[in-house]
DNA sequence: TTATATGCCTAATTTGATTAGGTATTACAT
DNA sequence: ATGTAATACCTAATCAAATTAGGCATATAA
């Protein structure tokens, strides 16, 4: 688990990039993407998530369908086309925020960022 | 320049691997020294810069010695020990921190993380 | 002489998380 | 049968850390 005020502005970016991958999603689920994806080292709040879902769901970005599984309910989300447009924008300005930040943190260049496997 | 709330939790990782690389530098310093490193992608605000400087400082990361240029007044920042280990610890985390994201990012691994330079 | 760069600072606001609740259904142990 | 954990949604109060927008002063270049 992270002492991350590092998540900040990453958020939106992991949400908008799962439904892209994923299709469509609903809330918990995101919340367990995440923790399997990350090996537990990501864990979505719910205080977190649910307000980010509801304001790209109010900025157009988000779109839903809401389901019921016995009578407990599920709220889908997909990525309208604004969306879709948002995610691959948001996770490439993530990799250029990333690829400019560790020039800063890592001034020897070898072949470049120290993102190579060994 | 960044649409960055991405900066958020990244600033104090910059400020003391700045100090670790080189010495000491005084506040405006280190702005310029962004944005020299990351052709201007991030300029750092002195409304984020002096209250984070302000805030290591207390927690004892950093000492400071001032000095005049004539004048003018000059601030120069260096790393305690603990500032020492902080900056490396910062550092690995950040750098931790990226490599989980991206891997939520950009599920498909060639060989890891999609950083490797072409 | 006036704008720009250097150099420090703070206060009000905004953003976006954490913390800590609340509600309800379903599954699994004891 | 009963209580705990997991599933599933949500919000309100608080906190952290940035942006925005100032203020003050000295030095330099137009």
């Amino acid at each position: 688990m992270y002492s991350s005020e590092l998540l900040k502005g990453t958020l939106s970016t992991l949400i908008l990039k799962l439904l892209d991958d994923n299709g469509r999603l609903y809330g918990y689920e995101i919340t367990q993407r995440v923790k399997d994806l990350t090996q537990s080292r990501i864990q979505l709040t719910e205080g977190a998530l649910y307000p980010a879902l509801h304001k790209l769901e109010a900025e157009g970005l988000l779109a839903t369908e809401t389901e019921y599984i016995g009578k407990r309910v599920r709220k889908y989300y997909r990525l309208t086309d604004l969306g879709k447009q948002a995610a691959s924008d948001k996770v490439a300005e993530f990799a250029d925020f990333v690829r400019t930040v560790l020039g800063v943190l890592n001034p020897k260049p070898g072949p470049q960022l120290g993102f190579v496997t060994p």
